[in-house]
RNA sequence: GGCGGUAUAGCCAAGUAGCUAAGGCGGCGGUCUGCAAAACCGCUAUUCGCCGGUGCAAAUCCGGCUGCCGCCUCCA
């Protein structure tokens, strides 16, 4: 059972054979001309989940992902915005990788910026002209496009069929009308390095050949990216990288389906998309990676509240079996139930849905056994094989601090001595004296603050003060803390996720 | 126009020849209960866009048609 990977290159499942004994993995980043939005973070997603998966294997990783922070977009914000590009640059890369942090996305190694690697970029430029693969004219670089025989390879398309839909504006500069951009000559006001060829910037494209083979390589394993960038940024890519060094590039090409917004591509360009951080204020990171994780990353995703609250719904059925208090202490170094279900499909392309679907078994198994003393070690099994699988796919532990709850028992307390029951409330205080004493932190304080409002509520229950313990019901669920009583007279309560 | 992808239940989504077509959401029924459900259990596709073909056998392979999405210009 080896890992597979569908690889845009050959069209085909490939088995995954590394060239090191470092993997490297260079991920096709953001150009920071606006904040994050929802695709983007599903790329992020997939490099995260690739590289999870990779170093759970036992593989040695190395990512890297890219910035494109000069650009002509960019330029053109400096231009309305009257703010340095560089600051506008930082500013959006910042917004990234803090909504990277926030969803649990492994870090890449490296984040290299283009601006930050002149020096590999006119070099790579400068092999490549003297190739004869680009030649210079007023100050640009073009790449000849029709010198490279393998052009549209990665993309199967051919130059001439491309000719026969050409939207490309032909440049009077360019020997042929396909020929793309290396260096472009700086025009007044706008950035530049100095370059053999004068004062200019790279091209877009250049940057990534250069900054992933300074960092891994002439030669890599695998190239990761929006099904966007296929055609033209990879393509050309491809072919400046193996004409500059006669060498395999990338082996794996990597691409991941976009996700959709009224059936549309979110895309930053037409305005038509949702930021990351919008939707971070209603979702909490487990829902967005669970919505992200529930489709195959090859596939396109549509963006919904309708699609987001089923996640949370999926979400919360694995967190409510996982919050009983008998899992508090789990057992270490079992064989989780399903392994070789859940490594086969992850190894099948990275198969998160049919990998998912393994939990939500473990969920109903588990579920099915609840309450009888005979199960309890099985029970404990199934819940840690349960986190096992969570750990891989990049799930975290949310505490959650009911601060707010401080308020909800000072009214209990008012309106127990309102109602001349102040023995009660000493009876049940007195029982968490101890427990409250041997709280460690904060995330142990709250769960006890829960038990005891609902000890205070049963023991009105039993008497049939239902007005009281219904009152008790509805100030908790307020804060989004919802009870249930079971058939023991224990009431057990259940958090409801954001 | 060229190229690529995709079509599976009310919705989402796995499955690419052979046991009863995963899983999730929703809905329905039940459990429990003073009431309650936001918990738990069960049920929920004789059938995989349409037509034809090849196989003993097809959602899965081949041909044709239709719908949707995308790339060919900046895009994750």
């Amino acid at each position: 059972m080896a890992l597979k990977l569908y690889n845009t290159l050959t069209r085909k499942l490939e088995e995954f054979v590394p060239k090191k004994d470092v993997v490297g993995i260079y991920t096709c980043g953001l150009t920071v001309q606006g904040p994050p939005h929802v695709g983007h973070i599903r790329a992020a997603m997939i490099r995260d989940i690739l590289t999870r998966w990779l170093l759970h294997l036992g593989y040695k990783v190395a990512t890297l992902e890219n910035f494109t922070d000069v650009d002509d977009k960019i330029i053109e914000k400096q231009k309305e915005n009257k703010t340095d590009w560089r600051i506008i640059a930082e500013d959006n890369i910042e917004k990234y990788i803090q909504a990277c942090d926030k969803l649990n996305i492994i870090k890449a190694t490296v984040y290299p910026r283009a601006s930050q690697h002149m020096e590999e970029i006119i070099n790579l430029v400068q092999r490549l002209i003297d190739k004869g693969f680009a030649y210079e004219k007023e100050g640009d670089v073009y790449f000849k496009v029709r010198k490279f025989p393998d052009y549209g390879k990665l993309s199967k398309k051919s130059v001439d069929e491309l000719m026969a839909g050409a939207r490309i504006e032909p440049s009077a500069l360019k020997e042929d009308p396909f020929d793309f951009a290396v260096w472009k000559a700086a025009k007044p006001g706008e950035p530049y390095w100095l370059s053999p060829w004068g004062k200019g910037r790279p091209g877009w494209h250049i940057e990534c050949s250069a900054m992933s083979m300074h960092y891994l390589g002439e030669s890599f394993d695998i190239h990761t990216g929006g099904e966007d960038l296929i055609f033209p940024h990879h393509e050309n890519e491809i072919a400046q990288s193996i004409a500059a060094t006669d060498k395999e590039f990338a082996h794996y090409w990597l691409h991941n389906g976009w996700v959709t917004l009224r059936g549309e591509k979110m895309a930053k360009s037409t305005g038509h998309y949702f930021l990351i951080d919008e939707l971070l204020k209603d979702y909490s990171p487990n829902i967005v990676r669970l919505y992200l994780l529930k489709t195959q990353y090859r596939n396109q995703i549509e963006f919904s509240e309708e699609r987001l609250d089923e996640a949370k719904s999926a979400y919360s059925r694995i967190a409510d079996y996982l919050k009983e208090k008998e899992f508090r202490e789990l057992p270490k170094d079992i064989k989780p139930f399903m392994l070789d279900e859940f490594t086969e499909a992850m190894n099948d392309d990275l198969n998160t849905p049919k990998a998912l679907s393994i939990i939500f078994d473990l969920v109903t198994k588990g579920n099915e056994k609840l309450g009888k003393k005979e199960y309890e070690n099985e029970r404990k099994e199934i819940a840690a094989s349960i986190k096992y699988y969570l750990t891989i796919l990049g799930f975290t532990e949310e505490i959650e601090y009911h601060r707010e709850l401080m308020t909800v028992f000072e009214d209990v307390r008012n309106k127990l001595r309102k109602e001349h029951k102040n023995k009660l409330l000493d009876d049940i205080a007195g029982d968490f004296l101890d427990d409250f004493m041997s709280i460690k932190d904060e995330s142990e304080f709250f769960p006890m603050m829960i038990n005891l409002l609902l000890r205070i509520r049963n023991r009105l229950r039993k008497e049939k003060n239902f007005e009281f313990a219904d009152y008790i019901r509805k100030r908790l669920a307020e804060h989004r803390i919802h009870v249930y009583d079971g058939k023991t007279g224990e009431s057990t309560y259940r958090v409801e996720l954001k």
